[in-house]
DNA sequence: AAGCTAGACAACCGCGTTCCG
DNA sequence: TCGGAACGCGGTTGTCTAGCT
């Protein structure tokens, strides 16, 4: 691969920045703005790559970027959304004014996803260790469901054995039966969310595998219900040891309550890191069997009662197809199994996506625009 | 005091996407 | 329409520092 002039090894500085190098980027924006980052190195000064100075500045230099710690407000956000949509870092940071893509990623890789190992929470799935195992013990009799999950077994074995063998595994606790149907009103509705899949094995092991099962519409209504529900949060409630004793977390008071329609999503009294668990992402085998259970887990389980809330935004027609939040027909069904999840029976993929991200455009008018609060 | 280790975070790298001539 | 440059993103590596032995 050839190496852009800009970045050429030998004739440009690495490293760590100094205060000299920060100053002349920040005199060099302050003058004439950002863009055309190739150019700023020499019209500056600077013995630097182009991509560098651009990653100075978005990363550090800012003048909107906070400085200081995460908020215990921001680490259940980051938490939330990660459970929802996977490492999408820089979707992450833009619901946090003032955190960069790599803030969020770094925090997470050195706080969060530490932590909740220690809880004996999978941080890839957002399961619990025990649920994992148990899932994969079932391997020789078949696959939940019908699917097909090698392509992500070794991860979670992985964390599994992790866990098993630190320190903090003996401090676990964990249920005799594993958390057979811990879900709650977040995950339930995300998972309940309309998912864009080919009949191909390859194109569904490698969403499983990334994490990235969702299509894009889905993902931004998942980041809608968990931005939106995260400001409903009645915080008093979270657990001091989970989110960091330091945080400037302001007092309940305090909590947006300008929650809108979608929101209207009630938070448990008493928040638990349970409420970042991922239940088995695979659906029953009918819809008939899925709204079954659905209605058991919802009667059987107090925190539910939200995801009565947003289920009842979210109705299946007699074709399959999902209406959400009185938008829709999504134009696509859930699928039958775990594999076939062919969710546009009728159009092709590609008019299916088009289609889907119209009516994104519709719900979501700037969604990427502007932070939730 | 010196060496080692782990944590935190800044910076880099490679690749995919977008822009533009 | 095409190709190259620029940009953006996620994963990974490097560096510094504090704490421990």
């Amino acid at each position: 691969m050839v190496r852009p002039p800009c970045c050429d090894r030998l004739n440009v500085k690495r490293g760590l920045w100094t205060a000299e190098e920060d100053a002349k980027v920040i005199a060099h924006v302050s003058k004439h703005g950002t863009g055309n980052w190739t150019a700023v190195p020499k019209k500056a000064g600077l013995r630097r790559c182009g991509k560098s100075c651009r990653l100075r500045w978005t990363n550090y230099l800012r003048p909107d970027l906070k400085h200081e710690g995460f908020t215990a407000q921001e680490e259940e956000l980051i938490v939330r959304l990660h459970a929802a949509i996977g490492s999408r870092w820089s979707i992450i940071a833009q619901q946090l004014p003032g955190r960069t893509d790599n803030d969020v990623k770094n925090y997470w890789n050195t706080k969060l996803r530490k932590r909740l190992s220690e809880m004996g929470i999978d941080p890839v799935t957002h399961k619990p260790f025990s649920q994992i195992l148990v899932d994969y013990g079932n391997i020789g009799g078949g696959l939940p469901n019908g699917g097909t999950r090698i392509g992500s077994l070794n991860r979670d074995l992985k964390n599994a054995y992790f866990m098993l063998k630190t320190e903090h595994s003996a401090q676990v606790p964990v249920p005799a039966e594993g958390f057979p149907n811990i879900n709650t009103h977040l995950m339930t509705t995300i998972m309940s969310l309309p998912k864009i899949e080919t009949n191909q094995d390859t194109f569904f092991n490698s969403n499983i595998n990334n994490n990235h099962s969702m299509d894009l519409l889905a993902q931004l209504q998942a980041i809608k219900l968990v931005t939106e529900a995260s400001n409903c949060t009645n915080h008093e409630a979270i657990p001091p040891h989970i989110f960091s004793e330091s945080s400037s977390l302001s007092s309940p008071s305090s909590s947006s309550s300008s929650c809108s329609t979608a929101a209207k999503v009630e938070m448990p009294q008493n928040f638990s890191w349970r409420d970042f668990l991922l239940d088995d992402a695979f659906l029953p085998a009918d819809s008939s069997q899925e709204e079954e259970n659905m209605a058991g887990f919802l009667s059987k389980n107090d925190s539910s009662r939200q995801t009565q809330n947003v289920m009842s935004q979210c109705e299946f027609n007699t074709n399959g197809e999902m209406n959400f939040n009185g938008v829709g027909p999504i134009d696509c069904k859930l699928p039958s199994n775990g594999v076939e999840g062919s969710l546009c029976s009728d159009g092709s993929f590609v008019e299916a996506m088009l289609d889907r991200d119209n009516e994104m455009l519709l719900e979501f008018p700037g969604l990427l625009d502007e932070p939730f609060y």
